[in-house]
DNA sequence: CTGTTAGCGCGTTCAT
DNA sequence: ATGAACGCGCTAACAG
């Protein structure tokens, strides 16, 4: 393992001046840099960034603390924040909570020690704790996908409360009034405006609240079809499904096939967050979908503007727009 | 920034005894155990990882050097690459190559500045330089999904061989005999071997040389439209087609629905490798299927097992079996 | 434009 | 069972 002062040597120059040239900062003339980049390379000089980044505070280094890349939605997300954090020159560390907060709390832990520049969080629960911890060690955080109430810390997140309002909106100008809502978990503040968002567009239309059915539940396959078989065994039944979340949806649906019932003949169903058209031959399913790919580049951007330059004052809420995307799976009512 | 040296004051005791305490190396009393985790509570300290691991020589860090976590095959590989790593106290840098040999290069070369454990390689190209350099700065590698030809190093790949050979066994127990075989770049092993499985399937049959339709092309969904395409230009039209990969299999079914061609009823189709089966409501293409989680945990176990005893002597080629899944995509002939 | 000095925060090595 | 000295490889700060 050579080392910088064996290049130096070999260059006849100070150990500091092999560094200013491969670096390119600082002045240094011509004939030094050809010097010193032939004994580097003479040398297969591998330049040592852990103790680059000891001496310089900086790591070059971004953690993405998310539930799971299995997730379409995040897989996506995923994709956008390496691909900004790279053409900036950082690597990224990829984290699996599975909305764990153990895993959350042991991964922030490690990602703390390794020093890296910035935390993209996609939190495991409400509380601000997590994010001023990650702050009180001076290093940025961007939360992406859920709001934190009481932290201080910039957002990145897409438009729950209109995607669902929009949805919604087009079940009832369909017809339906009997729309049955599959929500997500309480304490994720997304499920929370979702059902806000369908609460409003039933408001408008004056639906009245006894026959509004909302159920609790899990973004998961398995909360989305028993969601479903509750919803299903209401009377009257309901006319339409609105699914919180892509993976409610599947479960759904599912449950829909099992109890012989086909979509949209029997009854319609949308859902927030699309699932990946490229791998579908025919996308079916009338969703609102969220910019992923986008998010995961505007956190992404806001995280290196905030490690580049620190002193930035008033805190993003960047709210992204979700799009409505209307397929084949509703049918007019009447 | 609190350091082990404040630690060490404030229990008083030296700084190498905090280190031994907090990193349960060496002896201690429990006397001082207990007043350096006092200390080290009271203080909030956060060991530099930086500084640790200039010493120690160790990062506990891996790179994961694919072409898109986008591809749900990658994506799976990938969760199964950071649950083991993590279950190991390793944290993982995700880079997405694109198949791009520049973009691995670019990769590569900061992986090894940043001094990382062990790197699993997905080669964007087979030569063995990419695997000798970094194993020349005495990082361990692994292979994952493809050979490396004159590289010696560990390799952890699906069977495309026994995958391929069973789809058209498959195909031609169906009473198929005009396969068209839609494969990969020549340049990735898994795509000749994919090829060479359905040559030997077509052998033991003796279908003649001038009945084989082999087209080459890429893994992607563009390239799978493309040759589907040429195959049904061809006349007489080929039965059924192979898909040498997910993204072909999707591409080709674009291209059928195109031309208003029903599966299974106008033409059958086998693919190498699943679609997520969880985001599909019904499954219904017959597939070669890797198991994908496995081979992520398979091959970091054995990166891990290197950098623990980087001493042993043979590498190991672990071919991991696919699984033929017969689903609705094909019919029988005749 | 180039160099000297010093030290980032740890753990290895050796001593007791 | 505990500690002293030293240095891992690099760059910030200051000279000149």
């Amino acid at each position: 393992m050579t080392t910088i002062r064996e290049v130096a040597k070999r260059a006849g120059v100070a150990p500091i001046t092999v560094s200013r040239v491969l670096n390119k900062t600082g002045y240094f003339s011509q004939e030094i840099k050809e010097r010193v980049e032939a004994a580097a390379a003479e040398l297969h000089y591998v330049p040592n960034l852990l103790a680059s980044s000891l001496r310089s505070n900086r790591t070059n280094t971004l953690a993405l603390v998310l539930s799971d890349v299995t997730n379409p939605f995040w897989t996506t997300v995923a994709r956008g924040v390496e691909d900004v954090a790279s053409a900036d020159g950082f690597m990224v560390f990829l984290c699996n909570t599975d909305e764990n907060e153990a895993k959350q709390a042991q991964y922030l832990s490690v990602v703390l020690r390794k020093r890296v520049d910035g935390v993209l969080l996609v939190p495991a629960r409400s509380t601000p704790t997590d994010v001023q911890m990650i702050q009180k060690q001076g290093i940025q955080v961007v939360v992406l996908d859920r709001t934190v109430p009481g932290a201080q810390v910039d957002v990145v997140r897409g438009n729950s409360i209109q995607g669902a309002y929009e949805l919604i909106k087009y079940l009832l100008d369909l017809g339906h009034r009997r729309i049955a809502i599959l929500a997500g978990p309480t304490n994720v503040s997304t499920a929370r405006e979702r059902v806000q968002g369908c609460q409003h567009a039933l408001d408008e239309r004056q639906v009245p609240s006894e026959e509004r059915l909302i159920l609790d539940g899990e973004y998961t396959i398995t909360s989305g079809y028993s969601m479903a078989e509750a919803a299903l065994a209401h009377s009257p039944r309901p006319t339409a499904l609105f699914a919180a979340n892509n993976f409610i949806a599947i479960g759904a649906l599912k449950a829909l096939q099992d109890n012989h019932l086909r979509v949209p003949d029997d009854l319609s169903l949308v859902s927030f967050d699309d699932l990946p058209t490229t791998l579908m031959v025919q996308p079916f399913l009338t969703v609102a979908a969220q910019p992923a790919y986008e998010m995961g580049q505007r956190a992404t951007a806001l995280l290196l503007q905030r490690i580049a330059n620190p002193t930035v004052a008033a805190y993003a809420d960047v709210v992204m727009p979700t799009q409505l995307i209307i397929r084949q799976s509703c049918r007019a009512l009447g």
